[in-house]
DNA sequence: CGCCACATTGCGCTTTTCTGCGGTTTTACT
DNA sequence: AGTAAAACCGCAGAAAAGCGCAATGTGGCG
C-alpha cells in the first residue's frame, strides 16, 4: 500500500526542503504517525534513503526520535502503549476531567482562588482556559504547564519542600517577602481542594504534611470546594484533616449513595455531580 | 550595470532596495513562505548571495528568522501551527545537554546546590540522575519532573509569583516558616545559574525581577557556576545583574573566542567546555 | 571642498556541510 | 539456512558558508 500512493505523491508530498527544515518536519511526521519507515520518508521528502537515515540518526542522538530498523518511532510512543489493564486509569482520568469541568463552573472571571496538588487539580486547570483575570495561588508545581497564560492575572506558588512524586511543595500557606519583607497572610474567595479520601465524617489524605497544608488552604478560602472522584469514597486514609462541614461544596463524578448524601446534607455541604 | 539587469526583471523581482528596507522585506518573505533559500532571495532582491547571507545572519541573531543551511525558516510557525518542537530549540538542545553534563561534573554527592530556571537547568537535572544525597533549592517549577527522586535528599522550591511561560517562580531567595515561623537564610556550596546573555563585562537577562533573583542566588552560593550556550555570547540584554567576576566557573558548549577567554581570565573565571 | 571614518556590498578563495552512489555487512523474516 | 531489505562505510561532487579584501557609497567635520 505504501508503493501505491507513493508513486504519485500528492498531498503527502512536501517536496524539497532545507536540511534543517526537513529535520523538523521529520520530527513532526514521526511524532504524529508514531512510526515511520525510511523508504516512505525518502519518497515524501524526495531525497535518497541515505539522507533520511542520516537525519534520523542525528535526531536519535538528539533524543527526538528513536531509531529502529527500517525507520523510527516516536520517543513518547513508548509510554503510549496502553494495555487493557490501564482501563481503570482511563476511567479515573475521565472522572477527573468531569470533576475539573464542574469545578471550573464555580470559578468566576476575576476570582481569587487556591488550588492544591494532584492530577484532578490539573484537570481543573485545563478547564479554566476560557476564564479571565484570575488570581491563583497553589502548591502545585505543574499548574503553570496546564494553565492558559491568558486566563490569569497573577499566579503564585507557595514555597517549601518538594514531594517529588506528587510534584507539590509542602510549606506554609503564605507568601513571604514578596512585598519587601512583609509576610502576607493570604485569603481567597474560593479554595479548590482535591483530597485522597472521604468517609461519612471527614476528608483524609495519606501524608501528614500535605494534610496540614490542605487544611490551611481550606481555612484561607471564604468558600471551600472539595474535589474527589467516586473511587475515593469510603476511604479513611491516615491523616483526617477536616470534618465534612469545612467544605461548602463536594464535586464528584457520580452521585454518591444515600448514606453520603445524608451525611453531606447534615454537614451543610452541597454536592455537585453530573446529571 | 543597474540599467542592464533591470531590463530582465521578472515580476517577482522587487529590485534594489535600501538595506533596512530589504531586511524588512526579507522577514516578510520568510514568514509568508515559511521557508526561503539564499539563492532564491538573492535573485529576487538582485544582490549577491553573500549579502543575503549576511542579512539573514543578523536577522537570526535578532530572532526574526531562523537561519538554516541554504536559507532560513520562519521562527514562530515552521509553517505548522502545532509544531511543539521549535527548530531553534532542537539546535540548542544538544548544546544544553552538553552543558548539563559538564555542570553535573561540578556537583559532588551530598552537595547542597541551587539551580535556577531555564531549559539548561533541566538538562542539568537529567544529568544529576546518578548523584546521591543532594540538597537542592530552586525556583524552577519543572525541576521535580526531571530529577531522579533517588538522587536527592531534600528538594526545596522558592515561593513567589509565577512566570507562566518560563515555569519559574520569582520571589525572595529564602525559605520562610518551614521550621516553625523562623525565616531561614539559605546558603549552599554551589550555585548553578543559567543566564540569558553574556558580554565581555557582565551577565545579563531580559527580566528585571528574574535578574534580581539570579543575583541573590549567586550571592547565596560559596561557589558560582554560570551556564550559557554559545549562541548567547555577545548579548547584552536588558538587565545586567552581575559582573563576570561574580562567577567562579562559566560552563558552555564551545570554546569562546580569545576576547572572551581573556575577559574571563582577567575576572578570575574558569571556563569549562568540551575538548 | 577635501578628507576621513564607517557601513555596505561584491568577489575570490578555502573550508564545511550536504547529498547521492557503489559496494559490503548486518538484520529480519520465512 | 537463504533471501531481500536495510544499514554501514567510504568517496566524490555540488552547494553553501566562512573569511579576508577591495570597491563603492554615505555622512560628518575641519
Amino acid at each position: 500500500m505504501t508503493s501505491a500512493d507513493s508513486v504519485h505523491r500528492t498531498r503527502t508530498d512536501v517536496g524539497r526542503r532545507l536540511p534543517a527544515g526537513r529535520k523538523a518536519a521529520l520530527v513532526d511526521a514521526v511524532t504524529e504517525a508514531g512510526q515511520v519507515t525510511v523508504a516512505e520518508l525518502a519518497e515524501k521528502f524526495d531525497v535518497s534513503p541515505d539522507t533520511i537515515r542520516r537525519d534520523l540518526d542525528r535526531l536519535d542522538t538528539d533524543g527526538l526520535v528513536i531509531r529502529t530498523h527500517g525507520g523510527a518511532v516516536s520517543p513518547q510512543s513508548g509510554a503510549k502503549p496502553e494495555t487493557a489493564l490501564d482501563l481503570r486509569k482511563q476511567v479515573q482520568m475521565a472522572a477527573k476531567e468531569i470533576i475539573g469541568e464542574l469545578a471550573a463552573g464555580l470559578v468566576d472571571d476575576g476570582d481569587t482562588i487556591m488550588i492544591n496538588g494532584g492530577t484532578t487539580a490539573l484537570a481543573l486547570a485545563r478547564h479554566l482556559a476560557d476564564h479571565h483575570s484570575l488570581t491563583i495561588a497553589t502548591n502545585n508545581l505543574l499548574l503553570s504547564t496546564e494553565l492558559n497564560p491568558d486566563s490569569f492575572r497573577n499566579l503564585y506558588i507557595f514555597g517549601g519542600t518538594v514531594r517529588p512524586h506528587d510534584h507539590v511543595s509542602i510549606g506554609p500557606v503564605h507568601l513571604g517577602g514578596l512585598a519587601g519583607g512583609v509576610d502576607l497572610d493570604v485569603r481567597c474567595r474560593l479554595s479548590l481542594i482535591a483530597v485522597g479520601g472521604v468517609n461519612t465524617t471527614s476528608f483524609s489524605t495519606s501524608n501528614v504534611a500535605e494534610a496540614t497544608m490542605m487544611r490551611d488552604m481550606m481555612e484561607a478560602g471564604d468558600t471551600v470546594a472539595v474535589m474527589i472522584d467516586s473511587s475515593k469514597f469510603n476511604r479513611k486514609l491516615f491523616a483526617q484533616f477536616a470534618p465534612l462541614a469545612m467544605a461548602d461544596y463536594v464535586i464528584t463524578d457520580q452521585m454518591p449513595g444515600t448514606e453520603y448524601m445524608n451525611a453531606f446534607a447534615a454537614a451543610g455541604v452541597e454536592v455537585i455531580c453530573p446529571d
